[in-house]
Order: structure tokens, then sequence, then C-alpha cells
DNA sequence: TTAAAAATCATGGTAAAAGGGGATAGGTTT
DNA sequence: AAACCTATCCCCTTTTACCATGATTTTTAA
């Protein structure tokens, strides 16, 4: 029996891609298609796939959290992280969510049916590229921020001050500042200049 | 006889999506790809497309330099810029660079087919999103700054303070410090961190 | 259920930025 | 020649950010 796929991508090419790699192959089915979260989450509803091709940049609900929320609700289906070059300091928080293996999007046709059939299996596919990228990239990641911590930034990259940010979100002063304090050390930043850039470079706001 | 269209873009998922899509139509017919920059002028030295399908995101060159060697060097070679949404402030680039036309990766097949025989005609085709996002960012003033301004712009988004920047530059402190404020003003900002979000965003940085 | 992490608030101090004035000199454009 | 832009410099005040240290409560995860 086939393997069922179901491709989750916010780009159409991508997914034809995807689907031409796979047509004339036996031993995979493409079951169909999502271009973000809810249709994925809608289709699951119906029916289930053995494997999910997921990008981890959905519009509104990255394919991070997807991953999560797929996982948790439907253990039986596997999930394939799909990405490109730029993206690589994700993988490790898409493999900490649940995927089974990650797969970038310049990966030949050998290479994708490599990894489904592995995961299929139940083993976890990388890539190569994304292995090394694992191995190597721990130490430059992008700090994990608290959910306060996300709305304090949010703030101040809005321009707003301490004691603004404090009055909208009911907070003391001191509070903000030191969610401002925490995030100067996490980014490892002398001042919110720096921050900023770095943050908005790496698209955390 | 057949529009000849040639893909450069450095995921094989992209290509393959394309050439599934195009390869039942008789009226485009697709005469290679390529990864990369190099590849993609290797390709030139030996045959001439009617149109190039072009990332703007090619890993060593980008697909805005490439576009712009190509248009140089092959005028009668048109180019249709490929890209994302969280791109879209490159288009401007890329059009400035010489090319006739832009789709986005979501986009349909109807719509690539239809760019492809508007720019192979000679005209412009600018997918519904990029236009909007052209006009969009013509009308967002971007400030002009001068010279001296964009320096000091960017020592302080590397989070020097106005002393550190006046003893890099050989300034007073309060030379720096009005740049600051002509900074502040030009933007309509109320502090550094927002403008540096504004100018991250917009590329100036 | 306990330990760790996150969120909250505080005191007190220094450094820096923001906001308000002005001023001079050199260059370009009109 | 006058108007304008750029770059340079100065003074002053107020506000804000940054730093150190410590502590309590709530939430989350092992």
């Amino acid at each position: 029996m086939a393997i069922k796929v179901f491709i989750t991508d916010d780009h159409y090419m991508v997914i034809e891609g995807i689907r031409s790699l796979l047509q004339n192959e036996t031993a995979v089915e493409c079951v169909g298609h999502a271009s973000n979260a809810a249709s994925c989450l809608a289709f699951l509803h119906q029916q289930l796939p053995d494997i999910i091709l997921m990008d981890i940049n959905l519009p509104e609900k990255s394919g991070i959290d997807l991953c999560k929320e797929v996982r948790l609700q439907y253990p039986s289906v596997f999930v394939i992280g799909l990405s490109t070059f730029n993206q690589q300091s994700f993988i490790q928080k898409m493999m900490d969510n649940g995927a089974s293996g990650y797969v970038l999007k310049n990966a030949t046709k050998e290479e994708l049916l490599e990894a489904i059939d592995t995961v299929a299996k139940g083993k976890t596919y990388l890539s190569h590229e994304a292995a090394q990228s694992l191995r190597k990239n721990n130490s430059d990641e992008k700090p994990i921020l608290t959910r306060r911590e996300k709305e304090v930034l949010e703030l101040i990259a809005n321009g707003m001050t301490n004691s603004e940010i404090a009055q909208q979100l009911f907070l003391s002063v001191t509070t903000v500042d030191t969610h401002r304090k925490n995030l100067l050390a996490k980014f490892n930043c002398r001042n919110i200049a720096s921050l900023i850039r770095f943050a908005v470079q790496n698209q955390m706001i």
C-alpha cells in the first residue's frame, strides 16, 4: 500500500513541484495539499495521511506551531519539515515539536523519496545539510523569548517607552524595565538599537 | 513558435513545480534551468531563451544583480522575477535592474502563463500583490538620507553610543547627536527603537 | 509534587538619549 | 546674490535607558 503524503506549503509552485516529483511513484500517493495551517487541520479532520510535508514558514501560524499541534492531536501522522537554506536555525525547533525529518527545498527527487520512506518506517530523516546545521548552529541560535518578553519587545519596537508599555500592559514600570533587561541579556546586546536590528533581521518582530 | 523559458531558482522543488505547470502548454517551452547565477550565465552563452524566470534570492550572486547583468549582455532576453511574500521590498530593485515582470511563488498556473505571455509581447507584468506592493512602497516616503546620516545610522544600529560613534568618525559628540536628531526627524520617529525597525524593514541598513 | 522558570515589583544609581534652542562654514542650485 | 542643503559644533533640561541587586508570587515542566 502506498504511503499517503499530504503537502502543506504556502507557495503553490512548491506544492506543484513536489506533486510532480511524486506523481509517477507507486510507493507514494499524494492525497492532498494545503497552503495554510487552518486548511491543513481541516483536512486532517476528514482524513489522516501517513506523512505531512510541512513548510516551516506558513502565513499566520508557522509550521513550527502547526507541527506541535498536529503531533499532539494525531500522533500517527509523521511530519517532515520543509525549508530553505536561510532558515536553518528553525530546524531544532521543528524537531523539538515532534517532526520526524527535515528536507531542504532544493532536495532532489531521490532525497525526498528517501526521506518519506525512512520516516514512514518510523525512523528519523535529516537531509545532509540539515544534519550539519543541527550540529553546528547551536551556538549562534536566536534567543527563545517568553510570551511576555515578546509582547514587550513588540511594543518597544513600536517606539513606546517603558512607562507607556507599563500603562498598556497594566504593569509596573520596574517590571517592564526588568523584561527589557532580560531581553538585552538574552540577545547579548548593549542597547535596544542593536537588539531591534537583530530581531527584525531574524523575523522575530 | 513556442516561447522559450529558462528557469533560475536555487530550490529544485520550485524548478520542478514550474516545469510541471508548463509541460503541457504548447505555447511555452521550458528550455532549461539553473540553480545559481553562474550556471544561468553559462547557459546564456550557449543559447538564448525568450524569458528567464528568476528567483531574487540566489546563493552568492542575488537575482537582482544577475538580472542587471543579463539585461546588459543580452537585451533580447526578458526577465520575470520570482519571489515570496516576505521579499516584496525587493520588487522595486528588480524592476530598476531591467526586469519586465514579477510573479509570486504562490501564483497559479494561469497567472504564470499570463505573465509569460504578457512579457513575451514586450509588455510588463506585475502580479496583483506585487503591483500593490510597488504602489505602497512608493507612497511610503522612505526618507532620503545623506551620506553622513547613513554612516551614523549604521553605527547606531551596530549598538554604538554617540560618543563611540564620534570617536570612530572623528567627530564631536554634539555633531553625532545632531545627526541623530535629524534622523529621528526625517523618519518621524520618537526614538531609535522604532527608527531601526523601520530602517531594517525597508532595507536601509 | 517539587524544582525550575517566568512574571511581578522594588531601590538606587549612572549613562545616554531626546527635545529645545542656536551658530558657522562650504557647497549647490536657482 | 539669495536660498538651500549639508556638515559641523555648542548649551541646556528633561526624560529614558541601562545596570546591579534582591525578593515574592505564579506558572510550568520534570
